[in-house]
RNA sequence: GGUUCCGUAGCUCAGUUGGAUAGAGCAACAGCCUUCUAAGCUGUGGGUCCCGCGUUCGAAUCGCGGCGGAAUCACCA
């Protein structure tokens, strides 16, 4: 079925053709949602005509309007208000819309695969030194929530993770629990792998202040003092040897990388994210620098006299860039550049895009720009998503100041203050313990993820966590009650034996709230498709609220079981069904689960 | 200093090929449960869309110049 903008719009260049023998472009037809304050359903704004009808606004829309009604076989009627040429589509046209709805499950989302692109889209990528935090909750949402809108406009889709599981950081865990741990384990201290494991990074970071300090006091300058303290020099030997496959060195990172790992996945499956490939750092880390030899022998890169690497960019508008140190090993870039390389090779992918916080914007481009010039015809597409900072109340996340959110404590609060909520509510009293845990869960989980998705993701956010524990409004329980709400009105038909039929295209749709729902139904797919283009949860999110908030409305104002005539009171159900698959679509496009009741 | 991003109601945010009187939520105040879940609905107040100039029939949106904020510009990742 062709959507009725497109008719409109190819009755439209036919309607100038006729009427003033010119032929436009489909890009200067402008149409548009007709605002709710006006009648109508969509909008022609006129004014690009007006030069070509040499006539004023309000003639030229008339003039339009009746050739649309005349010849343009979903328009009914119009009005014109200045230059804008408000069009009502056919009554019949929107029932039979909704008619087709119930023989089309998969309405909005595109077949699996259908568009013949293949997209791999890295996120998450946490080092394995501490738990997750805050900033990371927001990469691993986006990142799953664009790998299901990826999916639903046809591509697809390869998840995959790049674990940061070697560097100095991690020695610095590592050495801490060596000098200090006592040999205690996840088992032993009742934690969680990861937590313990950042224990001992905040304890080395603690120490090595402390060193620090009394260096300082020997007189010895703040540089010199950061690069002399003995626990420092003692974390870079061990980086060392792990380089150097030291035995004793490779089991410890092994097995607290083992603990790490167990801890991540736990909260990966909290927050229902996954992946289809995880990648480790210390398998990639040496990748990259064939690459580079390349590029020495291509003339792209040139080499400093202390035989260090690099990449002159400054006409690009950017910097020179390092991509091998003097001594010979990689950089951050040089894996990068090898990694990707190598993906694109094994999977033959479109498309890679890395959900990367704005911080490395220049990394990013860079990277991009590097590749271009080392061949690669697939550099343009790696792409960025790059999404902006999380911020608190009181400012940044510091882990010095103790103000880092944790993953796992957020998510057990939100599912805590949902759980006291509905008990305050009364909401689940009929239910037992497991599903109450279960709902509990769903929507505490829910006004986390739909806090954070709803904002445009390249822009800053505040997290404000007064804010996010709130269930009214634009949240996400506000969406999941409304869905609860529509499952109810089913329980209730099923109860008194009300069957639904399908639709007439005789129904009278009399009342304002059931139009604007068909037509909020109506654009699901369009938002689809913008997300998609966009990558942007948001789009979805904000459109999920508004069709809620829509639906709110029509239950209020509408009967619907309780409505006499049979035909409306199927239109409703109809429209009632359909929108709660929408809002499960939607919800389920930003991975967000919704209860059938609560 | 260079580059990039951002600036919309008291607060958090929508508003994307330039379109009509700039919208939600929160907070405040006032209403609506003997009728399908009140985690809901309705109403009131609240704006120099950072400022200026320009392009245009028309600018929150595009261009230029300011102001304010953020990120980045490591032989870190």
């Amino acid at each position: 079925m062709a959507d009725f903008e497109s008719i409109v719009l190819n009755s439209t260049i036919e309607a100038i053709k006729i009427l003033y023998n010119s032929d436009v472009s489909p890009e200067v037809v402008q149409l548009q949602e007709t605002r709710t304050e006006f009648e109508g359903d969509f909008t022609l704004v006129v004014f690009p005509f007006v030069k070509i009808s040499k006539k004023n606004p309000e003639l030229t829309a008339n003039e339009i309007g009746n050739y649309l009604v005349q010849n343009c076989e979903v328009v009914e009627k119009f009005n014109v208000i200045k230059g804008f040429l408000n069009l009502s589509v056919k009554q019949t046209n929107w029932l039979k819309f909704i008619r087709n709805l119930s023989a089309n499950e998969t309405f909005g989302l595109q077949d699996p695969n259908s568009s013949g692109s293949k997209v791999m889209i890295e996120y998450s990528s946490p080092n394995t030194n501490k738990p997750l935090h805050l900033g990371h909750v927001r990469n691993n949402l986006l990142g799953y929530s664009l790998s299901k809108i990826l999916q639903a406009n046809g591509h697809e889709v390869i998840k995959v993770n790049l674990v940061n599981d070697r560097g100095i950081h991690i020695c610095k865990s590592m050495l801490a629990w060596k000098k200090w741990g006592e040999g205690i384990t996840p088992e032993k201290a009742g934690k969680k792998g990861d937590h313990l494991v950042g224990d001992f990074y905040v304890k080395f970071d603690l120490e090595y202040k402390k060193q620090i300090k009394a260096l300082l006091e020997q007189g010895i300058s703040q540089e010199e003092a950061e690069k002399k303290a003995p626990l420092i020099i003692e974390a870079q030997e061990m980086l060392q040897k792990w380089e150097a496959h030291d035995e004793s060195v490779t089991s410890l990172w092994k097995m607290m990388n083992g603990w790490v790992y167990e801890g991540f996945s736990e909260t990966y499956k909290k927050m229902g994210v996954d992946f289809d490939r995880i990648y480790y750092e210390s398998e990639t880390y040496l990748l990259g620098k064939a690459l580079v030899q390349k590029g020495l022998e291509k003339g792209v890169l040139y080499q400093r006299p202390d035989s260090s690497v690099w990449i002159d960019l400054t006409k690009d508008g950017l910097d020179e860039k390092l991509l091998l140190r003097s001594d010979g090993t990689s950089v951050y870039m040089t894996q990068d550049l090898g990694t990707a390389a190598q993906r694109f090779e094994e999977y033959n992918m479109q498309e890679l895009i890395y959900v990367v916080g704005n911080e490395q914007n220049y990394h990013f481009q860079v990277l991009s720009l590097v590749m271009d010039k080392l061949g690669f015809s697939w550099a343009k597409n790696l792409k960025h998503m790059s999404y902006g900072m999380v911020e608190l109340p009181s400012g940044k996340m510091k882990s010095r100041e103790g103000t880092v959110v944790d993953a796992d404590d957020l998510v057990d609060e939100m599912v805590n203050t949902a759980r006291e909520m509905s008990k305050e509510l009364g909401k689940l009293d009929e239910y037992s313990p497991e599903q109450t845990e279960e709902i509990v869960r769903m929507i505490g989980l829910a006004a986390l993820k739909y806090f954070i998705l709803k904002v445009d993701p390249k822009k800053n956010m505040l997290f404000d966590p007064k804010e996010s524990i709130d269930f009214n409004g634009n949240t996400g329980p506000f969406v999941q009650y409304s869905y609860a709400r529509i499952q109810s009105i089913f329980r209730k038909a099923a109860d008194q034996n009300i069957k639904m039929s399908d639709v007439q295209e005789s129904t009278a749709v009399s009342v304002d709230k059931e139009k604007s729902l068909i037509r909020m139904l109506y654009k699901f797919p369009a938002v689809v498709a913008d997300a998609g283009k966009n990558l942007s949860p948001a789009v979805i999110a904000n459109y999920v609220y508004d069709l809620s908030k829509e639906f709110n409305q029509f239950y209020h104002d509408c009967p619907i079981l309780k409505e006499e005539n049979s035909e409306v009171r199927n239109l409703r159900l109809h429209l009632s069904e359909h929108t709660g698959k929408v809002i499960k679509k939607s919800m389920n496009l930003l991975g967000i689960d919704v209860p059938e009741r609560m």
